[in-house]
DNA sequence: ACGTTGCGTAACTGAACGGTTACTTATTCG
DNA sequence: CGAATAAGTAACCGTTCAGTTACGCAACGT
């Protein structure tokens, strides 16, 4: 079978993202106030049309959007970014389960080993 | 220029790692107990060699470690994990500085408009 | 009205991804 | 020794990705 219709969760679409240092980059540009697709490429080593096509993977992330004001369009952060939480409850969720696991499967060798 | 020799961050490599469905889910079969290949990839809809490139890219990120073991190789939760953590205080940062930057985004348009 | 500006999209290209089947290698066991 | 088992790799295929250049289009400014 050739391969099937992928559907993304929300988790999925923001970390893979936010995989890509340009985009973090973008959002961090962002973090500090809304810009356009213009100011934002700017000394970014690409054309504009490839920052467009990176704002729009964080577009359909939901972690940007864009507001048409007149000619231009200001991007700016989600105001729901639920992704955003997301990651982050899952990334703390992980890591505390991590040290917890090690250990546990630390002790379970030891007593093994006796 | 015929594309650079690409150099993945840390933080890249494990959140392009984490953001297939599968491979998060292997990460969490794992935390349940170190396992083989095998094991891993029961139930799920791909054959063994999908499953191992899966865990090569794991692996590559630094978050789980194989430990050949006779014939078999067991695979485990990577004891140094950094990427986790990082990823973790990644979101965390952000997590934290969205709301502060909307809000302070939020105040100023109030004052523009006023 | 018309040139300019800001932005997105289209079409193309090369690289990477995710899956498959077929194979190779190493270890165990009758 | 020789069959069976565990795992990784190789070669291949179709899709997606990230970049480019060329184009289209709407809104401004003179």
């Amino acid at each position: 079978m050739p391969a099937a219709a992928r559907t993304q969760s929300h988790l999925d679409r923001t970390l893979l993202a936010l995989s890509d240092p340009t985009r973090r980059r973008l959002v961090e540009r962002l973090g500090r106030r809304p810009q356009r697709p213009t100011d934002l490429g700017r000394g970014l080593p690409m054309t504009r049309p490839a920052v467009s096509r990176h704002l729009r993977v964080l577009r359909n992330a939901g972690l940007v959007e864009a507001v048409p004001q007149g000619r231009e369009i200001l991007y700016q952060l989600a105001e729901n970014a639920r992704g955003i939480e997301e990651a982050r409850a899952y990334f703390e969720r992980v890591s505390t389960g991590w040290d917890r696991a090690l250990a546990a499967f630390k002790r379970f060798a030891e007593e093994d080993a006796r």
